[in-house]
DNA sequence: CTACATTTGTGAAGCTTTTCACAAGCTTTC
DNA sequence: GAAAGCTTGTGAAAAGCTTCACAAATGTAG
């Protein structure tokens, strides 16, 4: 066990159990690599060496059993457990997070909502009531905060990541367009969608020539 | 010129273009692969190796001419121009993605924005009215839509790419957790955030051990 | 004009990831 | 219980990506 995995299996895992949650729901019993390969977009091989990095959890001749794929998917990934998490920033991509039942599903519960308007501090957002930013110290450690979601503007995030990463938050979720810098053992993804439309944009230019 | 460009480089290629326009705005006039590797958590000999997929462009003892290097990448990147994209669902994330400046900054014009509730369609948004999903066809058309934002839920996402693809549209940016299938020559690119919290959980989950 | 300090551009080396191919193992059938 | 039919798990090969290291080019100082 143990060697270090790279960020591409790791996005498959969760491709692969994404997968295995429909087949639950379809009371699908068995999958074969082939099978989770075409619905994950990659190959049988893969599928299996993917896997093979924490175990053997197939039967030869039959393929995998989807309850149990599924659990050992779920123990691998770390959401077999609930993840609280604390959202900074109740604007427009924060509140439309907020409401998004995907993460509550998948364990990732927001507990903390934290802002610097004064109009927004104090509002009531289902359970939870939106704190003040300064209150960031001590709502990470009363509510004892796992993971930080940043949806403030680029110039606010290296300061609130690392104030956040201070108080004991031990990873972040990065929506602003700014490379934040942390300590190593801090994982920090990145979403950047300005980039995501950029690799579009690069994929339909064909003149990609020097002059 | 024109062997595959990875991923890879293409991402690294927009942190490149985000350092150097906060270089323009600063008023320097030359880096060096050095500085701009600094920025973009990349090492020096990596940024010369990106950059040289397409020419070369910088002087040796001295760097690269920051406006112009910019310039080349706009190019290169497809972003000396404006593209027409169309929004589908107006729903949490669709409307926080409507309102987000950095994309027309970039070139990225949200012309049209579709949805299937009766209720937001015939709504005006700024200068765009909602129109009714049953109006695909046309609004790609007669706009001339480049690339399409879906922000509908799972089950109406792979219809609706079918759909756009069909009508002109030649990229999209996918928010739903379903793995599309279109034309291999229609680049797709999708947006999940749970698979990214997920990343986070991995990242933090010690026990990776098989039972 | 020459020596020196920089910094690029790029083959080659090193490393990582993916693909291949097949022995080994499980189930079913006869 | 032996044979047939699948499908896994995994070394080894292939492909892809990153790092190294240095010649070549440019500017600067004396
Ligand atoms: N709107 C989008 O669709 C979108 C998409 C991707 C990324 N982003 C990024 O997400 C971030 C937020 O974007 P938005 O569109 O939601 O902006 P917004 O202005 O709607 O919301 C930002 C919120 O952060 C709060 N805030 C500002 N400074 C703060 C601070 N120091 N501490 C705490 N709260 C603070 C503001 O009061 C506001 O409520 C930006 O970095 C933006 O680039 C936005
Ligand atoms: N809310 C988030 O933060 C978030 C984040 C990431 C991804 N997503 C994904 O984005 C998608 C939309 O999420 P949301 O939270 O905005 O949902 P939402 O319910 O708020 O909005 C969905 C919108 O799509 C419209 N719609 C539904 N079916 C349609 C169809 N067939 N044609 C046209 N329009 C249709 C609805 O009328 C609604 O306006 C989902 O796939 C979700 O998984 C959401």
């Amino acid at each position: 066990m143990s060697r270090r995995i790279s960020d591409s299996t790791v996005r498959r895992l969760s491709h692969y159990l994404r997968a295995l949650e429909e087949l639950e729901g379809r009371h699908a019993t068995t999958v074969s690599s082939d099978q989770l390969a075409a619905r994950g977009g990659t190959t049988a091989a893969q599928v299996r060496k993917d896997l093979s990095h924490f175990g053997s959890f197939g039967k030869r001749g039959l393929g995998y059993s989807v309850a149990e794929l599924a659990g050992r998917l779920r123990r691998i990934l770390g959401v077999d457990r609930h993840w609280k998490v604390a959202l900074v920033g109740a604007g427009r991509i924060g509140s439309a997070l907020f409401e998004y039942p995907d993460f509550a599903a998948r364990g990732f519960r927001l507990v903390a909502v934290l802002d610097r308007d004064p109009a927004k501090v104090g509002r009531v957002w289902g359970p939870v009531t939106i704190s003040d930013i300064s209150e960031l110290e001590r709502v990470v450690g009363e509510r004892d905060i796992d993971l930080m979601i940043l949806a403030v503007p680029g110039d606010a995030a290296q300061a609130i990541a690392e104030r956040a990463v201070a108080a004991g938050a031990r990873g972040l979720l990065n929506f602003a367009p700014t490379q934040l810098r942390v300590a190593d053992d801090v994982p920090v993804t990145n979403v950047n969608l300005v980039m995501e439309m950029e690799a579009l944009s690069f994929a339909l230019t064909k003149d990609q020539t020097a002059s």
